[in-house]
DNA sequence: TCTGGGGTCCTAGGACCC
DNA sequence: TCTGGGGTCCTAGGACCC
């Protein structure tokens, strides 16, 4: 059997967590980041029952106490960099997989580094010191028990798995830890009685699937006996970029979507561009009023990553979805995504040429005109800043539900 | 309990090709 | 003309994660 040399290291409460450590005066006290709705509480927070997502009213009424601070986006960034920066140290296999989280494999250190454990312990006291936040670390065989060893760590903890003895580790825990089940998931289980991960692993393998599915199940069972295969991957590309919008409750009229989609047009173009790719399909989404949603997509001949173009696409596909549902009369959401990214040489980007935009008007030079005026409008922004220039219907279609900072760090690559 | 924004992966049906 | 089988791609929806 082989060794644990998998490190899954998870800051705790990282916004809160930040907020506490530049500002003393917040430690020990139940703070959430955000205002409207809670963006991440701290652990004094939590004790209350106040969660991420959860609306600023309802965290309120649950937390009397509870102290709002408008959140420091720019910090969260560079202090999560930091933190993970530190399992370079170590190994270049890291894997991120969010701004506080990410894998480490450690096979072959030990002679430069020491054991696992050891590497561990090394990682956290030097977040601690460095960086200045608490970090939770699971050690394991695998990534998916790694994982969760560093929830059961938390908070600022360290957990180590020995494979001698994973699986009785494993089979005592809830199965809402698994990677993979959530609320759905989690109900459909209780259903039939089964509440922890040995009661899911001595599930006849008919009735899961039955249950579950087959994908699901298979996956499920695999990892409810620990045999997870997945290597740590360091390098992995975007399969796909989006934006979305919250709109309130607003009529379903082209006047209210049509300034939206040009503003997250403008967003997510914006970033293909800034990443060498352009996208063959663009998918749109929309939310009803009760917060029923569809979706809507095309795949283009060819690729796209023209402003104007993403825009005009985007608002023909919530046309035709809406269309098909005439009797919906307010939205509350739009969306869009683009995906089959294919990269475009550098030298391409900074041509004019078709990226389709030829889709309905061949040969046309409109397209190569808006390619320049995009392109100009990146330059323009990469020297001053996102607000420095844009368009007008967008400058005014705009509405800051949740404040620019966490838009450009949500989209950040990680 | 109805809240925000950015993602990944899976399923099922249909079109199309050989 | 109808029948059969397999593979690939596309679309819409859903569950899940941070």
């Amino acid at each position: 059997m082989s060794s644990a040399t998998i490190l899954h290291a998870d800051l705790d409460a990282f916004y809160a967590s930040v907020e506490q450590m530049l500002d003393p005066k917040l430690k020990g006290r139940p703070i959430a980041v955000g205002g409207g709705v809670v963006l991440a509480a701290s652990y004094e927070a939590k004790a209350f029952g106040v969660k991420g997502g959860m609306p600023g009213r309802q965290a309120r009424a649950l937390c009397p106490e509870l102290h709002f601070v408008t959140g420091h986006f720019d910090q969260y960034q560079r202090l999560g960099d930091a933190a993970i920066g530190v399992l370079n140290d170590f190994t270049p296999a890291v894997e991120r997989i969010s701004i506080d989280e990410a894998f480490a494999d450690v096979a072959g250190c030990e002679h430069l580094f020491g054991s696992p454990e050891a590497i561990a312990a090394r990682v956290r006291q030097r977040v601690r010191d460095e960086v200045g936040l608490p970090i939770s670390v699971g050690v394991a065989r695998t990534k998916h028990l790694a994982k969760i060893a560093s929830q059961v760590a938390k908070p600022d903890g360290l957990v180590v798995v020995d494979p001698a003895t994973e699986l009785a580790f494993l089979h005592d825990l809830p199965v809402g830890l698994m990677w993979g089940v959530g609320p759905a998931t989690r109900t459909r289980l209780a259903d039939v009685g089964v509440a922890t991960i040995g009661q899911l692993a001595a599930m006849p393998g008919n009735s899961l699937e039955a249950l579950l599915g087959p994908a699901a199940s298979n996956k499920l069972r695999a990892l409810a006996w620990n045999r997870d295969e997945r290597a740590v991957e360091s390098g992995r590309r975007a399969r796909s970029i989006g934006a979305q919008s919250a709109l309130g409750r607003k009529p379903a009229t082209e006047a209210v979507y049509r300034p939206a989609l040009l503003y997250l047009a403008d967003r997510v173009a914006s970033r293909l561009r800034a990443k060498s790719f352009a996208a063959r399909t663009v998918t749109v989404r929309v939310r009803f009023a009760d917060l029923r949603a569809i979706t809507r997509s095309v795949t283009l001949d060819k690729p796209i990553a023209a402003t104007g173009m993403l825009a005009e696409v985007a608002t023909d596909l919530v046309a035709v979805a809406l269309a098909d549902h005439p009797a919906e009369a307010f939205i509350s959401l739009v969306a869009i995504a683009t995906s089959h990214l294919e990269e475009v040489s550098a030298l391409q980007l900074d041509l004019p040429f078709d990226l389709g935009d030829e889709r309905r008007r061949p040969g046309s030079k409109r397209g190569a005109a808006r390619w320049l005026v995009d392109r100009a409008m990146d330059r323009v922004r990469e020297r001053f800043g996102r607000e420095a220039v844009g368009y007008a219907a967008i400058a005014l279609g705009r509405a800051a539900s949740v404040p620019d900072g966490f838009r450009e760090l949500a989209q950040r690559e990680l």
